[in-house]
DNA sequence: CCTCCTCCATTACATATGTTGCGATACTGC
DNA sequence: GCAGTATCGCAACATATGTAATGGAGGAGG
């Protein structure tokens, strides 16, 4: 696995930023065994109800987990990119409780359960680490539920777009400033609790306002500080220090 | 400190049933100190930009964690029963995202940081019971962005009734079908993203149904089945077996 | 007992968002 | 190049939910 090792490093330096590693800490992750994975649009990498056995490190692309209701809509409970970890939650919980798909092309490194697991505890800086990130992923779902229960569609759209932007810098892929989301409206509307009609009605009137400007299946922010302001959007609840 | 080991005792079975310990680890966590606090109904135990240095473990009574957002509007993102341990990702996570309130008065057990953290890592089973637990609590809140952004008010209602009937009896505090929600109408509101206007129209609606019973400040289940059905529930999502 | 306050119930009305439908554009596979 | 499909844009209309206002029931405290 020629590129196995340069995967492994982008791992340990993305835990690194949410716990201190030691030298011997990023030896013993980039020791581990892991096998990529490339997967097509839509493809689904994980269903509710599997019991998968490793976990996906994104290397390329973007994901999506969501979950299906009993009238056949779906909710789009959070959006990858790339250096997050995906189904680590899978290490302790065994069924999935939700889908994985790809939006776009994606590369993942898939490393098993048990080796990650036994990381955590012979190394408690890694366990640290990745026991941080679950606690970070709880709370963007906390914002989520925040941001899908009590904003309308315009301070909804605007703060997803922000969070995306922020993650996006956070994990040095570009300026938020200068953001694109590469999102069907459709999924926009899965991911905030409306319909694409309404999404469409409502980027439409943030590009009126010369907040952000559409082209073609992606969305970008023109003016990141009047976004943010509409959005009520703050990163505190990302913790991008390191607590 | 009395019943301490009482509570600490009921704190290890909590643990016992996210992740199987030995009689080790059961003495190690009934050794640890702990001191008892008392809350008055809606006196905070936490509020957003602190920095808590306890774990609380919720002996009686009931607590709810919320955010404020911008035009002041308030999102319950989660309610307690006894048995929960709360503020647990401030372990890790430093400035607190969200408030923790009391519901009704209550009783906590509080337990320094360092020293869950020290006990998580030195008892591995601990540390994964730890772990588990937080997992489990971003599978609620993965559920209740489903809730909130696709269900409809009468669903959402259902749903979340279902869920706390649920945890009550997991946590062996009495059975589901008898289950009795203390929360005023403005409380569920803001738990389902509605106003309580609508919470009294979807829950007289669902009364007027035969699937609950309200009474003064609480409501009962009176047909479990049929709630459940309405409500979408399933219990997978809470992960009450050991995986 | 009276007063204050919170919560519940209900009505009338307002509006944000959903639904249906249709045409335009652009990409995909043949 | 053509048919098929997905997405976008938009309009007309429907409705779930929000807003404002009011009265009553029941506790809490003097």
């Amino acid at each position: 696995m020629a590129d196995g090792e340069a995967i492994l490093t982008a791992f340990a330096k993305r835990l690194e930023r949410r716990f201190p590693l030691t030298v011997d800490d990023f030896q013993a992750i980039v020791a581990l065994p892991c096998s990529r994975r490339e997967i097509e649009p839509n493809q689904y990498l994980m269903r509710e109800g599997d019991r998968p056995k490793f976990c996906s490190f994104l290397i390329s692309g973007l994901l999506f987990r969501h979950k299906i209701v009993a009238d056949g809509g779906r909710q789009i409970v959070s959006v990858h990119t790339p250096g997050d970890l995906v189904d680590l939650q899978n290490i302790l919980l065994g069924e999935a409780d939700h889908n994985v798909q790809a939006l776009t092309a994606a590369g993942v490194a898939q490393i098993p359960h048990e080796l990650v697991m036994d990381l955590a505890f012979s190394h408690p800086n890694i366990g640290k680490a990745l026991w941080r990130e679950s606690m970070i992923e709880a709370s963007v779902f906390r914002e989520w539920v925040a941001n899908v229960g009590r904003r309308d569609a315009r301070a909804r759209t605007a703060h997803m777009m922000c969070e995306l932007a922020t993650r996006r810098e956070a994990a040095g892929l570009g300026r938020r400033e200068t953001y694109e989301l590469p999102m069907t409206q459709e999924q926009i509307g899965d991911a905030l609790g409306l319909t694409a009609v309404h999404v469409n009605r409502t980027l439409k009137s943030l590009q009126d306002e010369g907040l952000i400007v559409r082209s073609k299946r992606s969305v970008a922010i023109s003016d990141w500080e009047r976004l943010r302001v509409v959005g009520d959007f703050t990163s505190n609840y990302l913790h991008l220090g390191r607590g």
